[in-house]
RNA sequence: CGGGGCGUCGUAUAUCGGUAGUACGCUUGCUUUGGGAGCAAGAUGGCCCAGUUCGAUUCUGGGCGCCCCGACCA
């Protein structure tokens, strides 16, 4: 698209009430606005990367056996008071209303009551099992103090998914596919490298979970990371006993401070055996269904890319989660001939299925590039008076500044063919 | 929820108990065009409510909002 109808504009400086990176550099490139504390809206930049953070959570679910639904987020009190967690001294983060004609909601910081309960009208027998359904979907928490921009924050979408077990060993075999789909998804997102499977506290759900932990300055949680293994231990769970159960050595630990992108727990029968949720097996016996839960935020994970990749000019995407693939970057567009150029460009790499942004404004080189430093789009290509007198664009890798002299042939080839 | 800080054009900041200034952005014109240009002319501001005072953006109280540390985080 052009960059002259984008109606969102950069800005030089980061508003005095954001401190955290990921706010900081998402407000001055406008992916996002502060709506209020804890409280974000995507605009046109941030909407494109979250919804390819989505599709690659997405694809990932689904090559597991994930079935897409989405569920409401008014809850009726009933099935939440069965599992105990609709009083506020259980959970102390909702939101509640009440309906007009009387009688309360709640707005849900998330879905394991009323899949469950919507799961018994559809699991009776051992042939209805295993069973897995997934959304993306807008939680609201009503946290005391949001923080760090994006990351922590009152509104927000989750992917939440919940597999229904025959058996514990089915349930396992499921809880692994899932833990190897999160690795892919962070993988995908340019995370892999200083993303780390993470033993921790399972919290009132079970005796532990696991963690998908990303190394960050900025990060809440301290985690100890055995580097060999590629996995990790939470502070909360880093005794000796825990130690000496996963075979590890604390002189092999390295402490790091890291940021929770994922979380993935085993829930047993905590909900099946509240809410009714039971299926006959093959000898006719009542058994409850074994559940867990799987829990990534796109908009925490979107933070999460921008704190652990920005350099000091701005945010750096990585292919797969870039707004676009491609900046095309004119410099004096008076010229009539780099407009032309500029135009014959983008056409060609648009019908080659090539995302592309191309600032035509009517702006200088030097806003222009920190502005495209900024955004963070992977590839920059300039069109300009230089380029066209050498017959080749000049094509610059955010990442690492990498330059390379391209013609039109070879730029849509190395965009389509990496 | 405990503690601390803050609220001035769109953004970032300065000043002051006596008609609020600067930079960027915005409008108009001319020049300029490879790393946030120059000149000229403009528009735009004291979070809200009380109190003190001849006079409050400034002082006091309350409200609302925002940030940070801690606690919490299914």
């Amino acid at each position: 698209m052009r960059q002259s109808q984008l109606f969102t504009k950069t800005r030089r400086e980061a508003p005095k009430d954001e401190v955290s990176k990921n706010a900081q550099l998402l407000i001055r490139a406008g992916y996002i606005n502060k709506e209020m504390a804890g409280v974000y809206d995507f605009l046109p930049l941030g909407l494109r990367t979250l919804e390819k953070i989505i599709g690659i959570i997405r694809e990932e679910m689904n090559k597991i056996g994930g079935q897409e639904i989405l569920l409401s987020t008014l809850q009726d009190s009933k099935p939440w008071e069965a599992s105990g967690r609709w009083s506020d001294e259980n959970v102390d983060v909702w939101f509640k209303t009440e309906l007009k004609s009387g009688g309360q909601l709640g707005l849900a910081p998330t879905h394991e009551e009323p899949l469950t309960n919507l799961m018994r009208d559809h699991i009776s027998s051992y042939r209805d099992l295993p069973c897995y359904a997934y959304q993306f979907q807008t939680k609201f928490r009503n946290e005391l103090r949001s923080k760090s921009g994006i990351m922590r924050s009152r509104e927000f979408i989750m992917k939440d998914l919940y597999s229904f077990s025959k058996s514990e060993e089915e349930f396992r075999e499921f809880y692994e596919a899932a833990a190897e789909a999160y690795l892919k998804v962070f993988a995908r997102v340019g995370l892999g490298e200083v993303t780390y499977r993470t033993f921790a506290s399972g919290g009132s759900f079970s005796k532990f979970s696991d963690e998908f932990q990303t190394v960050s300055d900025a990060g809440e949680d301290v985690i100890y990371v055995h580097e060999h293994r590629r996995l990790a231990v939470n502070k909360e769970v880093y005794k000796d006993d825990v130690l000496a159960d996963l075979g590890m050595q604390k002189s092999d630990l390295k402490e790091m401070k890291a940021i929770e992108v994922g979380n993935i727990f085993p829930l047993g029968t905590r909900f099946s055996d509240v809410l009714g949720l039971t299926y006959k097996d093959e000898n006719g016996e009542q058994k409850p269904v074994i559940m867990g839960s799987y829990g990534i935020g796109p908009g925490r994970l979107m933070g999460t890319i921008v704190e652990t990749l920005a350099d000091d000019k701005g945010i750096v995407w990585p292919e797969e989660v870039a707004p676009f693939r491609v900046h095309v970057v004119e410099i004096n567009n008076k010229n009539d001939d780099v407009r032309k150029e500029a135009q014959e460009l983008y056409n060609e790499l648009s019908q080659a299925g090539v995302e592309v942004l191309w600032d035509d404004r009517d702006a200088r080189a030097g806003e222009k590039f920190a502005d495209s430093d900024l955004m963070g789009i992977p590839l920059r290509v300039v069109v300009s008076e230089k380029t066209l007198a050498a017959g080749k664009f000049e094509c610059v890798e955010r990442a690492t500044g990498k330059t390379q002299q391209l013609s039109t042939s070879e730029l849509v080839h190395h965009v389509t063919h990496v």
